[in-house]
DNA sequence: GGAAGGATGCACT
DNA sequence: GTGCATCCTTCCA
């Protein structure tokens, strides 16, 4: 494993408020290793889905399938699938086994190995929007299926840091979440988190 | 074997 | 701000 001291363990990940969790991964350094480098960005955005009570989530209300069994694991492995049949997001799984929580990641700010990422994503425009997106994110850090059910806890290759960025409570904003608009009522829950005034976010 | 869907991104006005 | 292309996975017959 690699060695540090702030990554982030199961007794964070594995608590039952996925909302709270959401809240918290603001400012937590997200680390990807490939072939020796190491990738890091900083999380500006993230959505927290529920497995419970939230009509926005695959796996609502025990609709258990292949794709959303990860879902359903412990908290602290990556949760990876395919949108659009183009683009794969990427989730944190929270909460104890049998409970679909998550937390959608849905931007970073790129701090380590901006050009690698650059590569990944053939991009040659401003950094602090290359990520700026669920779909860019990972195609800058190159996840793919291949990561799904990554435990983040013990992998070499994908991970989640403290990164020791103080954040206040002022500069988290919340909102509903986006592209949900088949969840009716739950669309409008406000469970979408982003760094206020940070430009490595999707939408304003 | 086939049909339907989808937690987006980008081009364009 | 808005419209739409796009294609792999999943689920069901």
């Amino acid at each position: 494993m690699i060695k540090s001291a702030n990554r982030l363990s199961n007794s964070f990940y594995q608590r039952q408020d996925v909302v709270l969790i959401a809240k918290e991964l603001i400012g937590k350094e997200i680390c990807r290793r490939i072939d020796g480098k190491v990738l890091r960005g900083i999380i500006t955005e993230t959505e927290a889905y529920s497995g419970e009570n939230d009509k926005a989530c695959h796996a609502h209300l025990g609709r258990f399938t292949k794709r959303t069994a990860t879902m359903y694991k412990a908290g602290g492995v990556a949760y990876v699938y395919l949108c659009y049949g183009i683009h794969h997001l990427f989730n944190i799984v929270t909460n104890m086994e049998g409970k679909a929580d998550a937390v959608l990641i849905r931007a970073i700010e790129p701090v380590i190995g901006i050009d690698f990422m650059k590569e990944f994503r053939n991009y040659k425009g401003d950094p602090i929007k290359m990520a700026a997106g669920p779909g860019k994110l990972t195609q800058a850090l190159n996840i793919n299926k291949s990561l799904n059910n990554e435990n983040l806890v013990l992998s070499n290759n994908l991970w989640i840091e403290d990164a020791g960025v103080n954040i206040s409570k002022e500069q988290i904003m919340s909102a509903k979440r986006i592209g949900i608009d088949y969840a009716e009522e739950d669309a409008d829950l406000p469970w979408r988190f982003y760094l206020k005034e940070n430009k490595s976010v999707s939408r304003t």
